[in-house]
DNA sequence: CGGCTCAGGTTAACCGCTTAATCACGCGGC
DNA sequence: GCCGCGTGATTAAGCGGTTAACCTGAGCCG
């Protein structure tokens, strides 16, 4: 701190000479290695307090054959709206844990899904990180296999419920950690609420057909249905915009069978719904209910506030960087499941008008 | 491509034999640089490509003396929704750069803000980065200053108008290279706009004080008033939250002397005082525009869809990071003014009710 | 034909840190 | 009194590139 910008970086052989040591001495006690006395130890810490020093990780990393440093690949454009929310919240979740053991993260934002396969072997074979995480997860993800066969440690948020089934999935996640929620919980969390409110009609709007997430969640909805045995379920993919989200409502509310409650896969889509009933003069929750899979502020803002359920993706993307970490520290893969989202019921829900 | 997933990494030494060169001759025709025929360059780049050779870049680091990368440090949580995109926008917009030329991004969160010199002074003590670029710029930040005294490269996204007063700012932005849009362009083009409608009472909904954004915003709308010479205006400060907005809107609209028009600083509290204008009994834009600086989908999913200011924040960090990457490479500090943003207008916008 | 130049290569030092191998030395046991 | 041993240190060999300095031979000139 005392001794910072002047030209030349402080090296570990200037802490050396400066207590008096060799730097094989000073490599030991920075890295609270045994081999030094602990007096020495702490002259040496003194000295590089003193200095300013910091460790060069490209020479360290050089030594030690470790990045220290964790990657992530997004495909730009990063959808939409909620899932940059989404998207600050894991990269707050991933850099607490990352912080916490002194590993950076390095970003990566490519044009086509396709490219980042490209990457992970670049970073593989040039050491640029030790490992990678990832998010949303598709259908037939070629990600995982390329993974394993380039010997990359990798940790997926959101990866699939343990017992999903690879051939459904059609991807194979063996060797990979992972943090996922309840998805069957949660979905069975919105459909008993709903239930309990005598809807029998529930439609929903569902996210891109080819995310991992979103066959997830049709996969808990059917189940969640088929327990409660007396209702009407049925489903339209979108692409998460507002735009999609409205044109989907419009469809499924001109049915001659309109529902009764409409659930979306995200907190837009819920929220433009309600621009769609006023557009065709229904009254939102008195004509149907809404329910968003994903909060956020945007459900308190409108007329009616939106019944959600609240995710932890911070949390999750947490774990998912700690599950990494004891990967690549060459602890086995982590699967984990996290408790299903809770649902706070807004002004957008409502029983039924008897008909 | 072809030889990838063996154990150990292909290294310059294993390209030199297999193309029958020493290995300075394959670095010299690895990086594009004399010493070496065409003829053997292109047959270490074939043996390369053919071992799928990648740069290890610890070992570049530690020989070029650059890191090759640059980072961010942002500040957790990052603030709310709206700027949740504006992030990724950002970060999307540094990336086309940054990949451009080969540089990685070091993404760093913090939990205080004091924590980022900390990590300025890390990183470059640990050439870890060999520059960072900066958002958020506050008033009387000490980031500048730092960096200057660090030796650190360093750009701002949204630095400060050209021209904006140091002494009033609190801050020295020399040496530094920023991307800023007009400012004053766009507070100018949104008066006029209304005062176009023949509005005369224009309140602001502005972000947070500390925020250099909102001190430009400040000068900016102050100028444009100014030159209209027949406005009234008058401003709250809030954190850019959608309870803040809905506050800040309420006491706005409870003033004796209500304004006909209020613009806001982003666009969630632009939509949030939709619905106090609904709470109140107050229609839009019957009884008062609203526009919104920052354009987004939750502009045109609200009823009445909201009048906007378009900007292309990834363009301006793109520039930035260009900026940036011209100073690291020897070249001067840039200092770039964009375009004002233009004006959408929608339905929450339209002449005040004459009285 | 000797010597100079220059393109095309090679050798080896170095970047800063890690770590295996080595060493000095004091001490207890036989 | 000598040997073996453990402790606390040092020495030196990498890690995988970059690059200054040096070498070699062909081409050219006077």
């Amino acid at each position: 701190m005392t001794a910072s910008g002047e030209q030349g970086r402080v090296t570990i052989r200037q802490v050396a000479e400066h207590a008096g040591v060799s730097e094989a001495a000073v490599s030991y006690a920075l890295n609270g290695r045994p081999g030094v006395s602990e007096q020495t130890r702490a002259r040496v810490l003194a000295a590089a307090r003193e200095l300013g020093w910091a460790p060069n990780i490209a020479a360290r990393s050089l030594g030690t054959a470790k990045a220290n440093a964790v990657g992530m690949v997004l495909v730009r454009p990063p959808r939409v709206m909620v899932v940059d929310s989404f998207l600050t919240q894991m990269l707050s979740g991933v850099e607490a844990e990352l912080n916490r053991n002194d590993v950076a993260l390095v970003l990566h934002l490519v044009d086509d899904f396709a490219g980042t396969i490209d990457v992970y072997r670049r970073w593989y074979a040039g050491r640029h990180v030790d490992g990678v995480i990832m998010t949303d997860l598709r259908h037939a993800d070629p990600r995982p296999a390329a993974l394993r066969e380039i010997g990359l440690p990798a940790a997926v948020i959101g990866g699939g419920d343990p017992g999903g089934d690879p051939a459904v999935d059609g991807l194979d996640l063996t060797g990979l950690s992972s943090v996922d929620a309840d998805t069957a919980g949660t979905a069975q969390g919105i459909v008993n609420y709903l239930r309990a409110l005598r809807h029998r009609t529930i439609f929903r709007v569902a996210g891109p057909r080819e995310l991992l997430h979103t066959v997830q969640r049709d996969a808990a909805y059917t189940a969640a249905v088929a327990a409660a045995g007396d209702i009407e379920y049925r489903c339209v993919y979108t692409n998460y915009g507002a735009a999609d989200g409205m044109r989907a409502t419009r469809e499924l509310l001109s049915l001659t069978e309109p529902p009764t409650a409409l659930v979306f896969d995200n907190d837009v889509m819920a929220a433009a719904s309600l621009k769609v009933a006023h557009e065709m003069g229904l009254s939102v929750p008195g004509d149907f209910s809404v329910v968003a899979w994903d909060d956020s502020d945007l459900c308190q803002i409108t007329v009616p506030e939106i019944t959600a359920v609240v995710q932890v993706p911070a949390l999750q993307a947490e774990l998912t960087a700690r599950a990494l970490l004891t990967a690549i520290g060459g602890g086995g893969p982590t699967r984990l499941t996290l408790p299903p989202g809770t649902l706070t019921a807004r002004e957008s829900t409502r029983p039924p008008r008897p008909r």
